[in-house]
DNA sequence: AGGATTTGACCGAT
DNA sequence: ATCGGTCAAATCCT
């Protein structure tokens, strides 16, 4: 279980990357945006780096996590998978129930952070497994787990559920990191400039989205600029992180991040 | 037909 | 006992 002591630091390195590559990718839309000849010649490229942004958001905080999340994914790689007694149903009615006690862990220790956007597309591809309706809120809370979750084991789940205060805001809150590839099949989930939407997860049809070149260039804003902040700590306690609180807020547009980790990995102070 | 979503039941935590 | 997270059969969608 002990993991090495240069883990952390090539961690780092590996999230630096990732923020300079996601910072390069604000900057080329923030030019895309000041120079408006080119902006209609070049949507999908807009479309593209606005996900390469939100990809290394989600990289960053993967790899960052990573290092003491060894525990989570072996847990998740051993699926409850409990035996099939598959009978076809007879009737609508559901069937009698089958003893599902410590059938599934819930995932306490997993890294998680929260993000408030317009949008809940983040670049992944997820799959919806339930839906509470939550005390004193008045939106219900969508629960969704990644697609390869039984695929390639990937523990990576999602919770979405609408701002109270707004609910032009999805707040989504991702627990578990990644540990599938993107590679081959069920690309992300952004569809190309003709489809482009920011709907939720039950899009009323056909909304008219805002203009994308003003969100675009919001996030660009947001993600170049330095005091883009970050809070972590753990969803399942109060207990402040003391690894750091890089207090603040992706704010443009309403774009903001709430991270949240635990304690247990020691963040690099220096980014 | 097969995959995705819906939705009520089940289960663990508090 | 209650709440929130997950399961899985039924249903929907492509």
């Amino acid at each position: 279980m002990a993991t090495t002591d240069h883990k952390p630091r090539i961690n780092k390195i590996k999230a630096i990357k990732e923020l300079v590559e996601g910072q390069e990718c604000a900057s080329k839309l923030q030019f895309l945006l000041h120079n408006p000849s080119q902006q209609h010649a070049s949507a999908s490229v807009g479309e593209d780096l606005v996900l390469k942004i939100l990809k290394s958001f989600s990289q960053t905080l993967s790899v960052l996590s990573s290092s003491d999340s060894e525990s989570f994914m072996e847990a998740s790689a051993n699926s409850p998978d409990d035996s099939p007694s598959d009978e076809s149903s007879e009737s609508r009615k559901r069937a009698p129930p089958k003893d599902r006690r410590g059938c599934y862990k819930r995932k306490r220790n997993a890294q998680t952070w929260t993000v408030v956007s317009p949008t809940t597309e983040d670049g992944h591809a997820w799959r919806k497994y339930g839906q509470k309706a939550i005390l004193n809120s008045k939106h219900p809370r969508s629960y969704f787990r990644c697609t390869r979750k039984y695929d390639q084991g990937c523990g990576a789940t999602k919770q979405v559920q609408r701002k109270e205060d707004d609910p032009q805001m999805y707040q989504t809150t991702y627990i578990g990191v990644h540990t599938c590839k993107e590679t081959g099949k069920a690309p992300p989930i952004v569809p190309d400039s003709s489809s482009w939407d920011w709907e939720p997860i039950n899009p009323p049809k056909q909304q008219e989205p805002e203009d994308p070149a003003v969100m675009w260039k919001d996030l660009a804003m947001g993600f170049g600029s330095s005091d883009a902040a970050i809070k972590m700590g753990d969803i399942d306690d109060e207990v402040s992180c003391k690894s750091l609180e890089m207090d603040s807020m992706v704010r443009s547009a309403g774009f903001y991040s709430n991270f949240h980790f635990d304690e247990s990995d020691e963040f690099p102070q220096g980014l």
